[in-house]
DNA sequence: ATCCTTATTGGACGTTCGTACAACAGGTGC
DNA sequence: GCACCTGTTGTACGAACGTCCAATAAGGAT
């Protein structure tokens, strides 16, 4: 008689291994379909699992894509500390690495971008999407303010020169994954790293 | 014997009137609830018709999105050719007016940049939409770029700086329609002025 | 080898989606 | 006042949506 043990229909994970990649796979769907084809089917079948699963480790849909958003802000956050210290400890060359470390891998990749946009999109509908922001917001302005201060810059100037490499990021970011054919990430990196020194050069008096 | 004639149920409108409060409609939806809430009842009640005569006038919600896009770009653009030309005939109070007109009345408007959010979010998936961006961006950086020409600055600049500028002027737009209450408008456009005065200075030669 | 826990499946439910289309009715020309 | 044109409505249809839950089976414990 043949062997007739049938092999296992699916493979048990530990429920924070699962967690993870349910929270991976949604991310994956985001950047490829943005926030409209987020169902949750889609998202299970690119997990690679039943879509009963989904509301097995988290309440609803809504709740799985906000904890993407904080995953995903994290990984970013990660991602610009560990630039931020290989940069060693001169302060200029830290604000540089951190500046420009949205225009290389992991940060720079048109995917993530794209997820990005899809939490943006969501920002004004949802009130815990909108709060994340801020954090994520706040965390990356105050970083910066930070390296600024140790840069010597005077603090009257800290907030509004912080906003504005952050808007310089965010828009370089932004078009990278929405023409990567038309601006390349070594462009905007140096286009980034000039605009961050005329920036924060010692200001001339106003007119 | 009382008047019983019922008045009309329904207004008839011209067709061109009749698309374009539909186009207005969808604009309203889109940023109020983003991409994900932009189905076809929901314009319809929107624009306070019945379902069905989106199918009329569209040959699917698709085009209509694609054509509120358009819509929404060329009323950008003519708000900034309107600025530049309140502006008068120097070059440099014309580069600053195109620049800070982002931050005023109408394009400053949250509703705008939420609408507008929607159709980043598009640009991956929609391949026409993707051409409607190029275009829109292009047009934007091209004439900045020759403003900064009219201003002096050298042609091996114009295009990095353009690109800055667009960069700053997005992500400033940006971060004022995600946290309103964290940047105001004018703060923005002040930022925006200073940013502009120190990405077009003469350049010390680099190191 | 058997039991137990629980991760996982698969299907049912009601809702909403986009689209198509026959019937209705406003408005204009006669 | 009548007839034509067509803008407009309302409905119907299948597909996909989010959510729920009973049944199943994987894998470690005994």
């Amino acid at each position: 008689m043949p062997q007739v043990t049938t092999p296992p229909a699916y493979r048990r994970s530990e429920p924070d291994a699962r967690r993870l990649s349910l929270i991976e796979a949604c991310a994956r769907v985001l950047a490829r379909e943005g926030i409209a084809g987020a169902s949750v089917r889609t998202i299970a079948v690119e997990a690679g699992v039943s879509a009963g699963l989904v509301g097995h480790y988290f309440p609803g849909v809504d709740a799985l894509v906000t904890a993407t958003y904080a995953h995903t802000g994290a990984r970013v956050d990660a991602a610009l500390k560990a630039a931020m210290a290989k940069a060693g400890d001169e302060p200029n060359a830290r604000l540089e690495a951190f500046v420009t470390a949205s225009f290389a891998a992991p940060i720079a990749s048109p995917e993530l971008l794209a997820t990005w946009i899809a939490f943006w999109s969501l920002v004004r509908v949802r009130p815990e999407i909108a709060a994340l922001h801020d954090e994520q917001y706040g965390g990356f302005k105050g970083q910066l303010e930070r390296l600024l201060a140790d840069c010597g810059l005077p603090d009257a100037q800290l907030r509004a020169t912080a906003i504005a490499i952050t808007a310089l990021v965010d828009g370089l970011w932004l078009e990278l994954c929405l023409s990567p054919h038309e601006l390349a990430a070594d462009e905007a990196a140096a286009i980034a790293r000039d605009a961050l020194a005329r920036l924060t050069w010692k200001a001339p008096a106003t007119g």
